[in-house]
DNA sequence: TTGTAGGCGTTATCAA
DNA sequence: TTGATAACGCCTACAA
């Protein structure tokens, strides 16, 4: 089935239009260094063939692939699909492909080599802080230099490049707002720690917590891992307290669906009885019941930037010596799930 | 930035381990036609030098990529991201890398040219069946035979090799399980008519509602396009008819979502006062209010059978006259969005 | 402006 | 079992 009658190259394309290859190839990559009259035989010869460049021949002869590596923990989640696409579509903006690799395996460092340094991706668009950033700079080590940009989460390297948000604000703010809704008994949920980006949102609960002048009592603390399923179980753990908090701030949607779903099978109602805030403004957030607060992360942004910058490192468009960083603005989104109390 | 000490090449290898280059890659790629000795010389040269094949270079050799493309309208839409985790895990297992794509622009003929015939990947996975068959065959005349994969989406080619659900069935399913309920107004809201699969869940809901003895009305018929936003322009149709019906099939899980939304907003509570009823069984669903009654559809062995027979195709490993028509089956899924009547 | 020639890194063929 | 060689299709000095 794969058999091809006879795929034409750059070869019978030149016999076509009466010309030399090297002419051929000319007219399709810098078409201003050929005369008027042959690149228009060339054009008529392409059509006529049928011809489409072997990438691989290409890449070879060129090393580089006009193609990027996107790796992420889970391209499962919802969360990241907005991403994916933002970043495909950025991609082939700039005329590249995007390989998708969903899980890096155990052994990352290898596995990077496998994809990046074979000439199979120009460079690796990094959406999982947890990869040990130690297995990075092991390629770093070996006189390796390579593009990458680690969006969303964030890794604790300066020397990284990094497309991020303002997670750690979010979160005070987040806080706050609970705060100005009268709320002081406020618990959190977390992601799972081995995320920069979740630590940070911790940090940022602690700051709004003391800058409000209220305790962070264990039990209304529960590390969760981002799924719906945490969320039920942190409901579980909150109910098994002496008392509930009266309003929690969820480290993403998803455990805040799950949280606001359990609790209401205790007959415990958001936004009556519990005021719950997400982060993310995942596409179902709006119109769950009741519509999600949350704190919305510029998602598209994020891909998009990130793709650019990428790319831009990629084909050196940009000094290489002073890592890019880019921090984006989460906003808050009221909506119904969070309530004035007291 | 891109710049590399030195990438060490087959040959680097066999002038450390004092072999010819040609017996580096039959160490590599079939072990047991070399010594036991210059294969322990090799492997040992092989982590010496940190060699990692140039795909590119292979590539080109073998006319092979060993990666296969896959095509979706919507990567952005959570239905998807579950099968595209599945087709890369697959893949993976196969030694497959994944290129995707979003969206099939304006051209698809050209678009499958560049990313087909230029030999970056060996075969597609097609989760579109908007796509105009015409432009597949047309491939096909050009004397190009393509290894392709239709999924989850119908295309009604019975020469195309496909993955899918049991769409019509399902959907008569779901009427006779409204019908067994004691509902005897039954609406539905449609896909968008270019997917077949939406077709095909139509006439299974005519099918339903006929062998039921019901009539299908017209303004209990809505055609969204299976996003959330479909769902809330649906219920406003509906709010604009005479009468409201007493149950709603709905063409995926987006759309009742989005339905039981704005339905609530005019104090209509579902399941109380209506019943609704979902198609795929996306993760929010069990974990919405109410949780949804719906039919699943298996994504994640859609992912995997699919991957699993574009590459049985790729690798020729399947007779190749007789195309594959895989058929999986969907379950109905009983949650609390649907209720006895009358 | 165009053509010639060499090489990118790999593997398959053929001979030793 | 191993090695030399050619070829995969393309691009880019360099020469004309």
């Amino acid at each position: 089935m794969v058999v091809i009658k006879k795929t034409p190259t750059i070869q019978d394309v030149a016999r076509h239009a009466s010309v030399s290859a090297a002419t051929v190839s000319r007219v399709l990559s810098s078409p201003e260094r050929v005369s008027e009259t042959t690149r228009e035989r060339v054009h008529a010869a392409v059509r006529d063939t049928g011809y489409t460049m072997n990438q691989a021949a290409r890449s070879l002869r060129l090393k580089a692939a006009r193609t990027i590596l996107l790796a992420a923990p889970n391209i499962g989640n919802p969360f990241y699909s907005t991403i994916v696409d933002a970043v495909i579509r950025e991609a082939a903006v700039r005329g590249y492909s995007v390989l998708v690799a969903s899980r890096i395996g155990d052994d990352p460092n290898r596995w990077l080599r496998d994809y990046l340094l074979s000439n199979r991706a120009d460079g690796l668009l990094l959406f999982d802080g947890s990869l040990d950033t130690g297995a990075l700079h092991g390629l770093w080590d070996d006189g390796v230099s390579l593009p990458l940009v680690a969006a969303y989460d964030e890794i604790p390297d300066p020397q990284i490049n990094s497309v991020i948000t303002d997670n750690r604000l979010a979160a005070s703010r987040a806080i706050r707002y609970l705060r100005e809704l009268g709320h002081s008994k406020i618990g959190h949920i977390i992601g799972p720690s081995r995320n920069q980006s979740t630590n940070e949102r911790l940090v940022g609960f602690r700051e709004g917590m003391h800058e409000a002048g209220l305790q962070v009592r264990p039990e209304w603390l529960f590390q969760g891992s981002y799924n719906m399923e945490s969320g039920i179980a942190a409901a579980e753990w909150f109910l098994a307290a002496d008392e509930l908090p009266t309003a929690v701030f969820c480290g993403n949607d998803e455990m805040a669906i799950g949280l606001i779903h359990r609790l209401r099978r205790e007959k415990i109602d958001c936004p009556l009885d519990i005021s719950v805030i997400g982060f993310d403004d995942i596409a179902v957030a709006r119109y769950f019941d009741p519509p999600l607060t949350t704190m919305r992360q510029p998602r598209e942004d994020i891909g998009k930037m990130a793709t650019r910058s990428l790319i831009d490192i990629i084909e050196g468009t940009v000094p290489e010596n002073e890592p890019i960083h880019v921090v984006l603005t989460s906003d808050l989104v009221v909506r119904e799930s969070t309530r004035r109390i007291g």
